[in-house]
DNA sequence: CTATGTATGTAATATCATAACACGTCAAGA
DNA sequence: TCTTGACGTGTTATGATATTACATACATAG
């Protein structure tokens, strides 16, 4: 039941940042996973906006902090948390965001804002129907699907 | 009206990609745009399969026939093409597929073999009038959207 | 404590993409 | 006719994104 606005709204951040990382904690104790350091740190790296960040941004800030500074770490962090449901690859962007519900079965759209730069994770159970719903009539069997939007977020349509 | 299994189907392929090719004379034609000898030969090649071919890949083959061996050459006509609406771009795999029928105002969707790699182009109406319906909840305006799948095509899906 | 699997660090390299500039062609318009 | 400007192409150089391979450290089970 994701918010499909959360991330454009007012809202109390600090409470929701800290809440995916507990929930995140969570998930993966119950995966039998290890949130290590480095993977801790990513996530609220990621968390810190609802934005989309690079690899190479993560990285930076890992550097400055004591971590290393060589492209996998940075990789193997963000791959972690993907594989964990705990982050998302937005393709178009080359790029990774924070969760914002994590430990639900969830398979969002991305609602990208060209302005502003944020992201926000949609329901897109509909659309996922549909696209399943015809690549059937295709024959084709879908596992994972991408589904991106970039425009205008609310805010940022009030501006122009 | 994409006809969504052309691409997995036995068909007169050397047809289909003339017909396209023909179609694409037409666009650029319309357009007032010029279809000069690389575009055309990327278009070309492009068409030789219903794969998606990466940048580096159109362009290995331009330098082996006399054109510039520089990636903004493959790079500038593959935008092109794209900007006229006659190859997409894939998200995913980085890389650029021919339009099965251009010409006519479409957005698709993707379906993307992970075993043999064909793209098909799939009708994507439904699923995105979902989506922006979702975004517009949000007060997101949507202006692009990206949808593709992943997954197994229904030759592959018989062997497995 | 020691073997095993897992995580991290690092160097090197591969892959994807763009900026900047030079040159050639062609078609207005002076 | 000559000039000019738009456009396309070629090339150099660089930037951005991502992976392979190998070494080291660390946790935990036996
Ligand atoms: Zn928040
Ligand atoms: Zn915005
Ligand atoms: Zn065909
Ligand atoms: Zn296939």
């Amino acid at each position: 039941m994701p918010d499909p606005d959360l991330a454009f709204a007012a809202h109390d951040h600090a409470h929701c940042a800290h809440d995916a990382l507990t929930r995140a904690e969570a998930v993966t104790a119950a995966a039998g996973a290890r949130m290590t350091p480095v993977r801790r740190r990513v996530l609220e790296i990621l968390l810190e906006e609802h934005k989309a960040l690079g690899a190479y941004d993560v990285l930076a800030r890992l550097a400055t902090e004591g971590f290393g500074n060589q492209p996998p770490v940075a990789y193997r962090a963000l791959e972690f948390l993907v594989e964990q449901g705990l982050a998302h690859r937005i393709q178009r962007l080359n790029a990774f965001t924070a969760c914002v519900h994590p430990g639900q079965d969830h398979a969002p759209a991305f609602l990208i804002c060209r302005t502003c730069h944020t992201v926000a994770e949609a329901e897109a159970t509909a659309a996922r129907a549909s696209l399943d719903a015809e690549a059937a009539r295709a024959g084709f069997q879908v596992e994972r699907s991408t589904i991106e939007a970039l425009g205008l977020c609310p805010n940022c349509r009030g501006q122009a």
